[in-house]
DNA sequence: GTCTATAAGGCGATAGAC
DNA sequence: GTCTATCGCCTTATAGAC
């Protein structure tokens, strides 16, 4: 039970939430964590492999995320939960960026480094699977669709300081989708 | 004419596009713009000014991109021109993110400094001109989808290194908003 | 106006006492 | 395992010769 590490990649989580990976200092961590700074690195020998934790942490809220959204019982109803839960989480995605694409999409601007694309990755893939069982057409392509809608939606909110308009948007996506995939009985 | 100034400004708008504002240092603007570092204090006081100067730039490069828009005929035309000039930067938005929508998003995180949020509501502004033209309800609204689907597309396939994505999803807002905005004659 | 040299401070990373 | 002290580098910014 490597307790101490777990503070330390629950620290570096939140502040790279709030300012981003790269301009989270390995300081503001430790300070975070209430840890000595030279201690950080008997956990983890680089900034780099602290980020990579990071994103392990990161994967593994998006599968509760999701998990919690297979909970319903269609389709419907489990990609209305997702919408929703992103939805109830607006005055932070709006304030700091989304948890999981804003680190997607900054991690692939350094080559070298760690990625986080598998946090989108695996978004499509439970979209896509959702969308198959229902029967629609071209489902990788509305998971697309979907997943860009969200992001999107949250890119212009965060930057335009406007939770309102990231709720509305996100109340209209799971409009269009009950409208869209409802199944007149 | 500050021509050096504005050298200055096109190499550090290169370098930001490459890399972000934040990871992007004097020394490699100036050694894009093939200036001596220590001249770049001559220009700007501070990075922050040189920042706001980009900032500027995109500005006066968008009002360029949507005049163009602007020169077709028709407002569903315009709407249309608009999408198809980011599917034809495709590639270039694809490797290093939108110049607008990721300058503007990045500078949001850092609360002193500048912002291009400008670079949002511009887009905005002119979309919901062209749907109020066509009498589409709710245009406000449908200005933030659009730009949302454009800019999430744009981020998802960033992160996937995808730009086949990006041109499939692009040509399919244009193709739906024909299909939706058409006048049946 | 232009350029070289360098200051001042923050960063990732390490050494070594405890 | 934990912590203090510090190294070496890079960054922003300035001083001052030309």
């Amino acid at each position: 039970m490597a307790k101490r590490g777990e503070q330390l990649v629950a620290a570096a989580s939140r502040v790279i939430h709030e300012r981003g990976a790269a301009a989270t200092t390995l300081a503001l961590v430790a300070a975070e964590a209430k840890v000595p700074l030279g201690n950080v690195y008997y956990y983890f020998k680089t900034k780099e492999e602290l980020v990579e934790a990071v994103v392990r942490a990161r994967t593994a809220e998006l599968e509760a995320f999701l998990a919690y959204g297979s909970s319903k019982a269609t389709p419907l109803e489990r990609l209305c939960a997702i919408v929703d839960a992103f939805r109830s989480r607006a005055d932070d995605m709006v304030r700091v960026g989304c948890p999981f694409g804003a680190l997607a999409s900054e991690l692939e601007k350094t080559e070298g480094g760690p990625s986080a694309r598998i946090l989108f990755s695996m978004q499509l893939d439970w979209m896509e699977g959702q969308l198959r069982e229902l029967r629609v057409p071209a489902a990788r392509a509305r998971a697309v669709e979907l997943l860009a809608a969200i992001q999107g939606a949250c890119l212009v909110a965060h930057a335009l300081h406007d939770a309102a308009l990231f709720k509305r948007r996100l109340g209209d996506l799971a409009r269009d989708l009950r409208r869209e995939l409802t199944t007149e009985s």
